[in-house]
DNA sequence: GTATTTGTTCTATAAACGCCGAACAATGAT
DNA sequence: ATCATTGTTCGGCGTTTATAGAACAAATAC
């Protein structure tokens, strides 16, 4: 397909990164790359959207330095960029993923 | 002047509350008031918006859970509902608080 | 009473956002 | 070469957002 464009962790800021995570539809995808521990295509992970709006937020995790992405074929491989995240800001995707995650068991619906 | 609604401990999303921090404006303003270690009227910090805009900020702030407003006299102050949201996600408004330091530490800029 | 202070609400505007479908691009399979 | 798979990009639509100024409300000071 192509190649993408990541930014280096010095362009990497905290209002974009916790935009980026306020969406549910991103956040939920975030918190099942962190859950799979392993880069994954766009399509493997089920969201509520269509594909072009999925697209739409891949770019926006992968502009905001959330997400790694590469192509492979015709498939787009997703990773978080978890130890570089952590390089920058210590402990913060950790407690997010970590509140996600109470979250959700507390709220069973959805 | 008036009462202001608050939402309780349960009402609190996470999403809404990496919302209200992704605005600069707004995350600065949380900043200032985790510094300053108690409660504070509008006006005694710094912003550079005009004031009916950081009204509107303290509301989205106010309505995400993150901030108490109560009225004394003319003004109205306004304290981190630290503890509460401690409880509802632990360790994530810190995290959140040690990184835009180190960022601001990190850009003398602005 | 009038004036001052502090903040809210209203209205408007321009930008950003989330969403989708259609068209397109690139690879892989038949 | 044709088809299928996987995503991207584009155009558009409706909603939300950040912003500010003007008008308003309430408490305080004079």
């Amino acid at each position: 397909m192509k190649q993408y464009q990541h930014p280096t962790i010095d362009q990497i800021t905290l209002t974009g990164v916790l935009h980026a995570l306020s969406d549910p539809v991103r956040l939920n995808f975030v918190q099942c790359l962190a859950n799979l521990m392993c880069e994954q295509p766009c399509g493997s992970i089920p969201t509520p959207v269509a594909k072009s709006t999925m697209s739409h937020h891949l770019r926006v995790l992968r502009e905001a330095g959330i997400v790694y992405i590469r192509t492979e074929g015709t498939q787009s491989l997703t990773s978080l960029r978890l130890d570089e995240l952590s390089t920058k800001f210590p402990g913060l995707l950790e407690s997010v993923l970590k509140a996600a995650l109470e979250e959700s068991a507390a709220d069973p619906a959805k």
